[in-house]
DNA sequence: TTGATTCATGCACAAACAGCAATAATCAAA
DNA sequence: TTTGATTATTGCTGTTTGTGCATGAATCAA
């Protein structure tokens, strides 16, 4: 059983236009191409689907009832190839990015403009989710790229360094650190500390970099998302220790933003992929828009 | 541009059953012929389907959005093939018949009954309409085969006559002529007589035939259908001239058919095709069988 | 009857394809 | 670490399939 596609295709080409010739023209072949085709496909069928001769072409009963079948499939095929080759060409699609909610509010919007220039037409699922799942998204394919902290090693993973993201110390104006150029580590106390909860990859990166160093730090409260910090901070109920890039200094009224010491404790954001998986077009292009990208710090 | 089904068809399977040696067996191909199937697959669309190294197999980003509309195409390319050579070999599928409404009373229903014990299954789409619409329908493709009364010779138009079909007299019980072995047509009276109408083909061939021996024939009463005439008759309204075939003797309780004499009119009833239109297999199968059909008058 | 048009066919050549055998890459088990 | 099993890939070759050119045959119109 070998199905003839370019039967089915001479088949249609003919029908609607009414005569070998002017089909053949359309299929960029020779008529007598067309007639072989056509004439294969019917003894393959073992039923002739014109009447014809030499001087008129026309459907016979079977014919008009294939004709409808016969068009959806053609349409159905050229629709999806060219879709296809067209998605390879000019890196047409969408793919799912996995990102961490403070990324997808921090470096995400600005990359997603500048992808949009490149690739106009090609949208991106953006998965939020804690670092943990982003990492799980991608080795599932559920999402071919993530946006994440840098944890645990994995070999599946192939893991690109964005940037340092470090952790600072954010406290209201009317708090006695807040004209400090820096806050140490042991400075903190930890009845108003806001940190985030120990589920969470910041934490962990935190935890165990500070536990070289010997320093072991438990906050009164704990949250899971940055942003429910900050608005605890503006609220008044402590202060909270978070990734620089939770927000710029000045950017939100009454918050003050002051660098950590003793030490530095980063964490890193990676762009991450499968390394066993190729990338589509659409993911390709927007990784390699992250990959050279240099970020000033 | 030049579609590789067998390309999309390897590409199924290979996702489908997850592996090239799996694919190639239900394919009955060599896996050799698979991996050259889906290569070149890949490089006219410039993209990779699967991730693979020699122990596994794996949809890309891409392959994955591509598997549902190929699953489709194949499907739906199969089906339909699959279809078209069932319908010629087993003579399956449906056909128009078109056919007047005398027949469809009389001889249809017998045949039908016959084909439906050759071709179980089969649909007939059956168009009861006047001789000259049944002609029309068949010469304009609306039927493959038709069933009416041999009229005007047209070249375009095969007709294989079924049976004779003799026009008769029809009265109640009550009338004078009821027991008379035949009746004449110069025995008819102006006043009470039903005749179809001057539109129908039955009415053409009769005044045609009984011109050519000088009568001239024209009734009280003209009706389009010949069960409308017998109503009339049962209702003592008058007597019919109709074909035999309206109704057998002893049929309808209190109605005696009485067969015309002086001349004898009959009308030819054939069944028609377009002799340029090859039929569907299953059109064919019926024409087979009223074709050779021995009909006892 | 002639000429124009259009589908079909003979032939030869080129391209595509399948299969075999051997290779290479990976994973698992010893 | 090595060995063996598994499975995709590749080189090679013979066959099949498909195409185009030139020609033929059928039909319609003038």
């Amino acid at each position: 059983m070998k199905v003839d596609f370019d039967g089915i295709q001479a088949f249609v080409a003919i029908a609607e236009l009414g005569g070998f010739g002017k089909a053949a023209e359309q299929l960029h072949v020779t008529q007598t191409a067309l007639t072989r085709r056509l004439q294969k496909l019917e003894a393959y069928l073992g039923l002739k689907l014109f009447d014809r001769t030499t001087r008129y072409v026309e459907l016979t009963a079977v014919g008009r009832d294939f004709l409808p079948q016969a068009r959806v499939i053609v349409g159905e095929v050229t629709r999806s190839i060219e879709g296809l080759k067209d998605m390879s060409k000019r890196s047409h699609g969408s793919f799912t990015l996995a990102c961490v909610p403070s990324m997808c509010a921090h470096i995400l919007p600005e990359f997603i403009r500048q992808y949009a220039d490149i690739c106009p037409g090609n949208r991106i699922r953006l998965l939020d989710a804690t670092s943990y799942e982003v990492r799980n998204a991608v080795l599932n394919n559920f999402a071919e790229l993530g946006i994440c902290i840098m944890g645990e090693r994995n070999d599946e993973l192939a893991e690109i360094p964005l940037f340092d993201d470090r952790l600072m110390f954010f406290c209201r104006d009317s708090h006695p650190f807040s004209n400090k150029s820096s806050v140490s580590w042991s400075d903190m106390s930890r009845a108003d500390l806001i940190v985030v909860s120990n589920m969470m990859a910041t934490r962990v990166v935190m935890d165990y970099q500070l536990a070289k160093r010997g320093i072991r730090l438990s906050g009164a409260y704990e949250v899971r998302h940055h942003a429910t910090a900050i608005s605890l901070v503006a609220a008044g109920v402590g202060c909270a220790i978070l990734p620089a890039s939770t927000l710029e200094e000045g950017d939100r009224q009454g918050i003050r933003r002051i660098p950590l010491v003793g030490p530095v404790v980063k964490r890193k954001v990676v762009l991450t992929k499968r390394k066993k998986s190729t990338l589509s077009p659409a993911a390709d292009a927007f990784f390699n828009l992250l990959k050279d990208y240099r970020f000033e710090v």
